[in-house]
RNA sequence: GGGAGCAUAGCUCAGUUGGUUUAGAGCAUCUGCCUUACAAGCAGAGGGUCCGCGGUUCGAACCCGUGUGCUCCCA
């Protein structure tokens, strides 16, 4: 079979996931075997991976893949969410782009359309997650809109309600004018920018021509002034208690009040006070029992009550009044003010506070379980304790939570009021009725009507845990009994409270139980310039290019190697083409063994090996052998290790120097048989199942490329991606040592042929001096291949007009036909020699230290002696050499 | 304003309880190689005041304090 001369990735990709598939190994139905579970973080239907995505589903399989192939059974739950208003945002555009005007339909027409809608384009992410690799259970995908979804958020909704935990109340909430809906405060951001403070003054009730100046950022809030207040203290303002001023403009007359909360040394001293459109304001209202005027409509303009622009937009207001005010000589003064204004994270208008009726959840009974799973270690934050901090403060500090909104596309609030607003919580209007009649001991006049809004998009996400298994419609079913609590959630750092907390919230409260025990927190994915990657910034690459461009494998290679656990990573292009090489030296490395597979030879004696001459073929090889399959056993250690501490990053990058330092620079080069010299049968196929376990321990990082290559080194009666990895084996150190030291003498002999510009061609004669000479018998063969020494002898004395280096206490004498340059050889021996007396010098001073030698463990002490033996020896060996030059 | 984190090679980052021959990797750079697996490669090399200052310690990239710069979260 002919192998290309590249690794192509495409259609292997395309194959390999389409096999996985039909063989059914990533569903999962319980069993005897103990579960891995991980459901994926929902992406919202309305877009693409982004990224973090991309970073986030590759962690999780690398997780789901190694638990699947060692003895666990990995259900990984695929899914998405609704997301309500960035969702219903892109229904009413594409509507209106069709000439539809959402408020032209009815509740029932509207979400017709956004299923479709949802179908559509829903099906972009997991096109993505496919296109990854990930290896995700697609029987169990789960929708938050899905039937038995809806129906459980409801249910935790009556539920809650019935306990006492959601409540309906009047409060200052954060106001999105565009998508006409309450938000969260989580979704709101806050930027800095440059604003002004414009100085207003208010006539004052007296006879007199006497007014009080207030500073203002909002002066088209006026309108709904029903109070200046003053700070108690404040002695410019002492003689106005009791007095009245007029509101500019409208004349609407309104209290002077004295308060602590003014600060006398901000602005004026004097405070507007506009309870409707400010929380401070508000909270000032509620203590001095001040009206509350609305001045402003759901969708942002000026309202009736405002009682001028009436109708106008806010910040078109804005501008207006500044003017009329400076006509009428109201505007005193403006200055810069630097401000920090809350933006809508959906619509990115700016948020308006604005007094209205929301349901809320009451947190504080929820947040304690949940603080203590955490606490009490029961779930532990990966990486370290980094956000257990972050974690801790907000369920300490937590708020209530609202979660109703303004919306069509959602989970619709299961409440019902008549006619007078009198209300009852329940499952649908049958119930409700009898609810009603149960309660108020009649029948509702004109019947009941259904709460108009929806349910916040997290207020069903926090369910994913437990009802991607039912858990909540149908509690205690066997899949979530053996499902849950699942094994480790990978998220983003920036939803911890949104998502995280709020799921173990949920967990404690339904299952009893935490819903996972491992949080895992990758960081932010940030473009070259160290921004964060995000929609409306655009800097996202597209995912599905990148893997055209460099293959689904290098992908995740690129984004795991230089991503360590809950670090930032500056998403850099070049780390796929270090994947995309990788691949390459993978491939290359199968197509030197396939060009080998037909020259294999049983030449060797290995039931009666010939008596051991130190050169023979027999020796070397066995010596390859054995310090591979070392090498490979301890790295999978480490490798395990490091990916049960979740440094896969660490995991990966050990990998990569295993396969392509010492398995392709070292190992495959050391058994590389002559210019076609056939290669021995045994040796061969050890070599085959060295490369089958590499490709095993590489396999849930870059899943294709290794069960493509695990096909191609021989017929397989099985796939890599289910084959359990073999119980570990113990680590002769003795032969990893021999051939660190063999690895270093190579490279030294090589760097004084370099520096002596030996051309790789030319052959040269080597002559070892060295106490130990039965170190080098297993070894010589390979030492002289790899130096191309065409001779190797062993002296006693140094040899005149050699190039000489040395490793430890050993001399090498590299012997040449070419003429030497004798200055450069004295030069960095002298430079050496420098190096090594500084090292030495620094050695004595710790060991001439009393209180090193008397504090320090044995052990360390050895070392040091160890260190200072073998400088003076190497400073020996550098004046030996030296004297030989001259 | 409150809290958290980061600062190590030109760049992106590792560096485990303070002691592993006076700090490691990838990329980039330099030198030499079109060596029959691989130039998307091979063999080597150079490159560091571990942000500044002070402290603890026999010993600090690591612990403590402080200053500076950057980032994030919360109000």
């Amino acid at each position: 079979m002919e192998l290309t001369k590249n690794f192509e990735p495409k259609a292997i990709e395309d194959k390999w996931y389409k096999h996985w598939l039909s063989q059914r190994y990533f569903n999962s139905k319980p069993d005897g075997r103990p579960a891995f579970t991980v459901v994926i973080p929902p992406p919202n239907v309305t877009g693409v991976l982004h990224m973090g995505h991309t970073l986030n589903e590759t962690v999780q399989d690398i997780l789901v893949r190694k638990a699947r192939m060692s003895g666990f059974n990995a259900c990984w739950v695929p899914g998405s969410d609704h997301a309500s208003i960035a969702t219903e945002a892109k229904v009413v555009g594409m509507l209106k782009e069709k000439g539809i005007d959402k408020n032209d339909l009815t509740r029932e027409e509207f979400l017709k359309y956004a299923f479709e809608w949802k179908d559509k384009y829903g099906g972009i992410i997991y096109n993505q997650i496919e296109r990854l690799g990930c290896s995700v259970d697609w029987d169990r995908t789960t929708f938050t809109m899905d039937d038995h979804y809806y129906k459980a958020v409801i249910k935790v909704f009556i539920d809650l309600y019935n306990k006492g935990l959601i409540y309906r109340g009047a409060r200052m909430i954060n106001w999105d004018s565009s998508a006409k809906t309450a938000l969260s405060d989580e979704e709101v951001e806050y930027k800095d920018l440059t604003g002004k403070l414009y100085h207003l003054r208010y006539k004052l009730d007296t006879d007199k021509e006497e007014y009080i100046s207030i500073a203002t950022q909002r002066p088209e809030t006026i309108m709904g002034d029903t109070a200046i207040c003053v700070n108690p203290t404040d002695e410019r303002y002492a003689h106005l208690k009791g007095a009245y001023a007029f509101v500019p403009l409208i004349n609407r007359r309104i209290p002077i009040i004295f308060d602590e909360y003014v600060d006398a040394a901000f602005g004026t001293g004097a405070l507007k006070v506009t309870p409707a459109h400010d929380i401070n304001d508000y909270n000032l209202g509620l203590k001095h029992n001040l009206e509350v005027i609305n001045t402003i409509n759901e969708d942002g303009t000026m309202s009736e009550a405002a009682q001028i622009y009436v109708g106008e937009d806010r910040f078109i207001t804005r501008k207006k009044i500044i003017k009329e005010l400076e006509e009428k000589g109201f505007l005193t003064k403006e200055e810069e003010y630097t401000t920090r204004l809350g933006y809508s994270q959906r619509t990115g208008v700016v948020v308006e506070p604005r007094i209205s009726t929301q349901w809320f959840v009451k947190m504080k009974e929820l947040a304690e379980p949940a603080l203590k799973a955490v606490v009490d270690g029961d779930i532990k934050i990966h990486p370290g304790d980094k956000f257990l901090a972050t974690y801790k403060y907000w369920l300490e500090n937590v708020k209530d939570w609202c979660i109703s909104r303004q919306l069509w596309w959602g989970q619709q609030i299961p409440a019902w009021y008549d006619a007078d607003g009198k209300m009852v919580v329940a499952e649908n209007e049958n119930e409700a009725l009898e609810k009603y009649y149960t309660i108020y001991r009649e029948d509702p006049k004109n019947g009941l009507k259904q709460d108009a809004d929806v349910l916040d998009t997290w207020f069903s996400s926090w369910l994913w845990p437990t009802q991607v298994f039912k858990g909540i419609t149908e509690p205690g079913n066997e899949e979530v009994k053996y499902y849950y609590p699942g094994s480790v959630l990978v998220t983003g750092q920036d939803i911890i409270f949104f998502w995280v907390a709020r799921m173990v919230m949920a967990g404690m409260e339904y299952e009893k139980q935490i819903p996972f025990k491992d949080v895992y927190f990758t960081g932010m994915v940030r473009d070259k310039l160290g921004r964060k990657m995000s929609k409306s910034l655009g800097n996202s690459p597209d995912l599905l290019d990148l893997i055209d461009r460099y293959g689904a494998d290098a992908v995740r290679f690129g984004i795991m190697v230089s991503s360590p656990a809950g670090n930032d990573l500056m998403f850099d292009e070049n780390s796929l083409e270090q994947g995309r090489n990788f691949n390459n030296k993978i491939w290359n490395a199968l197509k030197l063994l396939k060009m080998w597979e037909s020259r294999q030879s049983s030449d060797v004696n290995r039931e009666n090996p010939a008596p051991a001459t130190h050169d023979s073929l027999l020796t070397t090889h066995d010596f390859a052998l054995a310090w591979f399959e070392n090498r490979l056993n301890k790295v999978r250690a480490e490798v395990d290790s490091l990916m049960k501490q979740f440094r896969l990053s660490e995991a990966l990058k050990t990998i990569y120097s295993l396969i392509w330092d010492d398995f392709c620079s070292w190992y495959l080069e050391w058994i590389k048989p002559g210019f076609e010299q056939p290669i021995d049968a045994a040796v061969y196929n050890k070599t085959i199942g060295y490369f089958e376990e590499l490709m095993q321990l590489l396999h849930p990082y870059m899943p294709f490329v290794t069960e493509e290559i695990y096909h191609l080194l021989k017929v397989q009666s099985d796939d890599l991606c289910v084959k359990q990895f073999a119980a570990a084996k113990p680590v002769d150190e003795n032969i990893l040592t021999q051939g660190e030291l063999l690895k270093q003498v190579i490279t030294t002999i090589r760097d004084g042929r370099n520096k002596n510009q030996l051309k790789p061609k030319e052959a040269i004669k080597l002559f070892i001096e060295t106490d130990s000479k039965e170190s080098y018998s297993s070894i010589q063969n390979i030492l002289s291949k790899q130096v191309n020494a065409a001779e190797l002898s062993f002296t006693t004395e140094a040899i005149a007009n050699t190039i000489v280096v040395a490793v430890e206490k050993d001399k090498f004498y590299i012997q040449t036909e070419k003429e030497l340059d004798t200055a450069t050889l004295k030069d960095d021996l002298l430079k050496d020699l420098e190096h090594q007396k500084g090292f030495l010098l620094s050695v004595e001073k710790k060991l001439s230290n009393e209180k090193f030698v008397q504090n320090a463990k044995p052990e360390v002490l050895a070392l040091e002696q160890k260190k200072k033996a073998d400088a003076e020896a190497r400073i020996k060996t550098i004046e030996e050499s030296l004297s030989t030059i001259s």
